[in-house]
DNA sequence: ATTAGTGGTGTTTTT
DNA sequence: CACCACTAAT
């Protein structure tokens, strides 16, 4: 063990190491130790003596920043961190609630709804009350819905504006009826449901204030209301909150977060004491100056720069492309170069905006014979046979679930039909009852009957079977007698699929192995019955399948190159990143043109793109780009002037304020052909870059119509798509 | 009851 | 393009 734990730490990490037990805020700037200084503190903490590792609760958002806090501290203090309260907001809550379910008002069996179970159960409800998916899209519900609970507010909290509002709080409330008759918990769920239990039971309330001396909390700019609602009341009773994040690295306020929760977490607790860490460790100047460039240009920060004591290094390279076929050739290419340099792939990131941007790449790293790794799109507890494989596991466990009943009630066919769902969920509806309710009470005829009856008594035989099993056992027989291993031998591709699910039994192996959740929150005010605890293990399992999805894709290990989105890239660093795709409308993308507050987000997430990079950055955009099925001509990203130009090199055609050169984009033969549709008798075409002396600069992207009546679209960077005569439009070529 | 095919629609980021 | 909900055909 490290003799002392502060060596090689700067002043300012020192500093927040060794605070005193108070709260305090570090604003901890990109690469500026953040982590390191989080779970120094945590060893310090207990090193000194002043607390033991079940004083404290550290808390993350992802699972990935909990596993590595506790592989740090591990490595650190000679303790086992199994037990220690260390782990995302969901986690935690999951916990605390599986531990006094009764007292939270929850089956002890309840389940957790990921994105995908919430809508299908949204759906169900809105159809089995008659709404109308026209008035009311699933989506804009399951929005309100989250963004309220996110908020902390109930249904009958809710201030509604408008009719349209009224209707949907109406259906939150109905919403969450349902997931109680159901004993489902969507994720808000999770820390609403546990912020209320400690706010209205003050035992339980007590007794973790005064067990967390100390809370710590990662990337605090990512907090919600609930969330810092659900801080303030742990550390109510004179815990001491050591909040660390970087307000410039706030990318999650769709779902959320508030950064202004750093502010005010500022004015409640900390009392002013602030300790900024804007030492970077990690990149080159030319890299920091770019970024810090950049971030000037939001308003609303609350002030930080960072430096490094490294040298410039390299510039900045832009490439500008004439088709995003081009562009990954190009990055292709570049790869290459550092590959035979000797730079690890896994030391290179392609960064994208979303994710069906990866599609090109992948196209041409894997013509090349590239290998790559792609994080992001359907991780594996998502896949449908491990989630029809779950769907049995959640009825062994709690057969009144609804979504998981008819996920799989027909799944192998067992000639259950639309019709015969229908008499069953009207008749659970009219007598309030579950589904699985239904099927065992209301008498069916014919083949449909006997398939539902030999359904209920399939789970039930499996329920009673794996009861004297182990969790990896439990998990192979009900692939087994599901009937889903025989359904998949049987399918033309199922084979993946059965590799799948093999797959989920070792997965539920290993968690066998390691012990679940390990340690239960010890029953406070007295034990708690259980209904099943043969079950218990079966419960946690369901419960890390869905709040941990899982690995991405497998075949971790092998030397890769990486390809994520950025916002998956925050917390990670690369030797080289490329960051692809700059242009307008997509990064920053189409949804944030008109709010302002939106584009400052985004350009959060431009500075976090850049800085990922330690040694060399690439940026680069492409003239055309197929999207959604379509040629979509683009402009330069805004974000690529508001970096200096004498930190940048170009690396091609290296034309100043505006770097588009008409007519090359065709010039590369792959783009779609056709598209090319302007008026013969005219100087336009598509594609071309234009000036408009009211909305500024755009490009041309369609067009209508000849001679008088030639009308053009032009994709304007500030204003958007507009159609323009151009008898009238006062255009001229850029 | 199940499947194949069609047409309409909507698309950011994720615990 | 990809996903869906719905229809027509087996």
């Amino acid at each position: 063990m490290p003799s002392n734990l502060l060596e090689g730490l700067n002043e300012r990490q020192r500093a927040a190491v060794t605070l005193p037990h108070e709260s305090a805020l570090i604003l901890a700037g990109a690469g500026s130790g953040k982590t390191r200084v989080l779970t120094t503190r945590i060893a310090w903490l207990i090193q000194t003596g002043q607390i033991g590792p079940q004083s404290l609760l550290a808390v993350t958002f992802t699972n990935k920043a909990a596993r590595e806090m506790l592989t740090r501290i591990s490595a650190m203090l000679p303790i086992n961190t199994r037990g220690m309260w260390v782990g995302t907001f969901h986690g935690l809550c999951n916990r605390m609630l599986r531990a006094h379910w009764r007292d939270a008002g929850l089956p002890q069996t309840f389940q957790i709804l990921d994105t995908q179970d919430q809508a299908s159960l949204i759906k169900r409800l809105l159809k089995s009350l008659g709404v109308d998916e026209e008035k009311v899209p699933p989506r804009d519900l399951q929005y309100f819905v989250n963004g309220n609970k996110e908020q902390g507010l109930r249904a009958g909290q809710v201030e509604v504006f408008d009719d349209y509002g009224r209707k949907l709080n109406e259906l939150y409330a109905e919403y969450d009826r349902q997931c109680n008759r159901e004993g489902v918990v969507d994720f808000a769920e999770l820390l609403l449901r546990c912020d209320e239990l400690l706010g209205r039971n003050e035992l339980l309330r007590r007794h973790y204030q005064q067990r967390f001396v100390h809370i710590l909390v990662d990337e605090f700019q990512d907090t919600n209301r609930l969330q810092y609602r659900w801080l303030a009341l742990l550390a109510g009773g004179g815990g001491a909150v050591f909040a660390v994040g970087d307000d410039d690295q706030s990318i999650y306020a769709f779902r959320g977060a508030s950064a202004q929760n750093m502010a005010e977490f500022e004015r409640d607790f900390a009392g002013g004491r602030v300790i900024k860490l804007e030492q970077n460790y990690r990149s080159h100047a030319n890299i920091l100056d770019a970024a810090n460039a950049l971030i000037r240009h939001n308003q609303r920060r609350l002030g930080k720069e960072l430096w490094t004591a490294e040298g410039k290094g390299e510039p900045l390279r832009l490439y500008e492309a004439a088709t995003d076929i081009e562009e990954a050739a190009f990055i292709l290419e570049e790869v290459t170069g550092l590959r035979s340099d000797s730079v690890q792939l896994s030391d290179i990131a392609l960064l994208y905006r979303s994710n069906a941007q990866s599609r090109v790449l992948e196209h041409a790293l894997f013509n090349a014979g590239l290998p790559y790794r792609v994080y992001g799109g359907l991780r594996f507890f998502e896949r449908q046979e491990i989630k029809h494989a779950l769907a049995y596991l959640r009825l062994v466990s709690n057969p009144e679930d609804d979504g998981a009943l008819l996920r799989v009630i027909n799944f192998p066919a067992r000639g259950i039909g639309a019709r015969t769902l229908e008499q069953m969920q009207e008749s659970a509806h009219m007598r309030r009852i579950s589904l699985w309710q239904a099927a065992c009470t209301t008498p069916l005829g014919g083949k449909a009957g006997a398939g539902v009856s030999a359904f209920v008594r399939g789970i039930e035989d499996l329920r009673r079977a794996c009861l004297g099993l182990s969790l990896p056992e439990m998990v192979e027989l009900t692939i087994e007698r599901s009937g889903l291993k025989a359904y998949y031998e049987t399918e033309r591709d199922g084979a993946d699929r059965i590799e799948n699910l093999n797959e989920l039994v070792t997965a539920a192996a290993s968690f066998h192995a390691e012990g679940g959740f390990a340690a239960h929150a010890e029953p406070v005010g007295g034990a708690q019955t259980e209904a099943d605890p043969r079950l218990r293990a079966l419960e946690d399992f369901l419960a890390h399948a869905a709040l941990e999805a899982g690995e991405h894709q497998a075949g971790a290990g092998a030397d890769a190159l990486q390809l994520m989105t950025v916002h998956a890239a925050k917390g990670l660093e690369f030797h080289a990143v490329f960051i692809s795709g700059l242009e307008e409308g997509l990064f920053p993308h189409d949804n944030s043109r008109n709010d302002p507050e939106s584009l400052e987000e985004e350009r959060r997430l431009m500075y976090v793109a850049l800085t990922r990079a330690r040694r060399r950055l690439y940026l680069s955009f492409a003239q055309s780009r197929m999207l959604h099925g379509q040629t979509r001509w683009g402009i330069a990203s805004r974000f690529l002037e508001e970096v200096p130009a004498q930190l940048v090199r170009r690396l091609n055609r290296g034309r100043a304020a505006h770097p588009f050169a008409p007519g090359t984009a065709r010039s590369m033969g792959t783009a779609s052909a056709g598209s090319y549709r302007a008026p013969p008798d005219s100087p336009w075409r598509i594609g071309q870059n234009v000036i408009h002396p009211k909305f500024g600069p755009g490009v041309i992207v369609s067009a209508e119509g000849r001679g008088a009546d030639a009308r053009v679209q032009v994709n304007f960077r500030s204003e958007g798509l507009k159609w323009l005569a151009l008898e009238y439009a006062k255009l001229t070529p850029a």
